[in-house]
DNA sequence: CTGAAAGCGCTTACAG
DNA sequence: CTGAAAGCGCTTACAG
């Protein structure tokens, strides 16, 4: 492969030239520009980015730390991340953490001895200062580390809000919530949306305590369900436990949704597979991604952000397991 | 942050000293090891990676290029690949094509300026010397390139065959296969499997063409159980075409498995968040991802492969979707 | 067993 | 506007 000097060499100039040239940076007179240019294009020459990124300390990779990507929230957030990246000439590098502290510091490490530019953080086991003492600009994804380290994520408090005032507006006189993993931010604001609507339009309600996953929300929600068969709308903290509520349903011989409206949260493409389509709480997950690593881009290029914290809107994607029981009740 | 000279200089040796004891390569006496380890450990020095690519034109990273990470085949591929890769000290890389020759080539170009140690195609939009040209190890997983570039795929055909005789030994007696995209050699293989099994059994099928995807997928279920209400058994060429077929029969108003039997193809989550739980043909996913990593470090590292061409077992996974007719009808 | 030196392929003050 | 030289932080013949 044709080295700078190879090219410095055919077009009669200095290596200094040519690298001007190539970074279109400095003065170069118009005829030493022409020589490099068509002394590059006969050489057939690239630039070699990891001498480049020694010199720079830039390596034009960002890395993407994802607690797994098997849960299917992450890939459509990977795929914006890495679309935006690409525009702007970056790529990126893929962690699973597994949200266990010594992956994620062994992860960061190797990320920063290869000089990576920035990071979207989509888990955040470690502590701020371990953050902050890696000097890499970060961005945070669907949560928030600190007030200094830029982040987005959705509106998930008012998300919990719509799907309960969807349930009630449906008609639904007794509603349970599958709440996700106590603790983690998201879950939290979903569940304090739905009670606090419940509470403000006087429904009854319950809140059973399950994490993420489709089958410890089956079981919670079966055992609702027998416990109480009244209970006629449900809302899961995610997609994937809705899709465990209405196995559950099925279970105990529950009509979904002539008898009980079922919503989920998060709007992943599994909600559309399933039958009936479910319901959902959508949340704007590519804008995210692509949001997240534009506002990184623009950290490692320097730019200064106006805004640290970006809340995004939710939609309510009404589909098929909801429906106004009144009416079908008629 | 700590260089090798600072680390030579506190151990009052030469840095090519401190090199060796690095690498644990060639003589370094018992002492000056000491003293060099010591120094390291004061100085909290690391070695920085970029510098040693460059000197060693080796990244200690592998590309792993996919159609679409969105697709739900993807992410465990992608996660087996990212842990065995993390295992040997390698980070991974992730690009999405969409099929584009011209996204392709673009990534497999930005990956060999990184010095990118390998790469693992799920996709193969290029002429089989574009990939040779690059002169990089790959290695095909879910495919062929050539006879030379070696491959991790699962025995598609085989699982057509199981899943056509499932089918049968529940008693189907009119059989309907949606088809992958033709061309797409893992759906052709699957085709053939049924195809043979339903001649060899002689039970009547028909073949409907679509792609993978649930829309299309759903609509010619739709067609299919109209015009031929007497089907009572459809393999559908993937999991997300099976929950098309799910719908479809949701609509035209058949029970699922009742009196239609429905399986799907791959094994992903998703097929378990179905109701009822879609049975399936499962690929080892995840094997497949891990095994092609192993494949690929082993050429990184110069060691022989033996075999070229890995062709893994698939396994019939029945769930709810399936369930003898005959027993049923009693 | 060890060190001085050249080299990996760039970038960037500095002097002119 | 341009080039010689130092430097990014390592590795690796080579000579001793």
């Amino acid at each position: 492969m044709a080295t700078i000097r190879d090219v410095a060499k055919s077009a009669g100039v200095s290596v200094a030239t040519v690298s001007r040239v190539l970074n279109k940076k400095g003065y170069v007179s118009k005829e030493s520009e022409k020589a490099v240019m068509s002394a590059i294009a006969s050489l057939n020459y690239e630039p070699n980015s990891v001498a480049r990124t020694l010199n720079n300390k830039s390596s034009s990779m960002i890395g993407l730390v994802v607690p797994d990507i098997t849960n299917p929230f992450f890939p459509e957030l990977a795929r914006a991340i890495e679309d935006v990246a690409n525009i702007y000439g970056y790529t990126v590098v893929l962690c699973n953490t597994d949200e266990e502290v010594k992956k994620e510091k062994q992860y960061l490490h190797a990320l920063k001895q290869k000089y990576i530019d920035g990071i979207i953080l989509t888990t955040s086991s470690l502590s701020d200062e371990d953050y902050s003492k890696l000097n890499i600009p970060i961005v945070a994804l669907d949560r928030v580390i600190d007030d200094k380290t830029p982040s987005v994520f959705s509106d998930n408090k008012k998300g919990g809000e719509m799907a309960t005032e969807h349930l009630i507006a449906n008609g639904c006189k007794y509603l349970a919530h599958i709440r996700g993993p106590i603790g983690v931010g998201p879950a939290d604001d979903r569940y304090e949306g739905f009670v606090e609507t419940a509470e403000k339009f006087n429904v009854p309600y319950i809140v059973v305590n399950a994490d993420f996953h489709l089958d410890r929300s089956r079981e919670v929600a079966e055992e609702l369900l027998r416990n109480h068969p009244n209970i006629d709308g449900i809302f899961a903290s995610s997609d994937v436990a809705a899709a465990g509520v209405m196995k559950a349903a099925h279970s105990v011989g529950r009509l979904i949704p002539e008898n009980l409206n079922v919503i989920g949260f998060d709007g992943i493409p599994m909600g559309t597979m399933l039958t009936p389509a479910l319901t959902t709480v959508k949340q704007p997950i590519y804008d995210m991604g692509a949001l997240a690593t534009r506002l990184l881009i623009k950290q490692v290029e320097k730019t200064r952000l106006d805004t640290y914290h970006y809340k995004l809107e939710t939609k309510l994607v009404v589909r098929e397991t909801t429906k106004n029981l009144e009416v079908s009740h008629e």
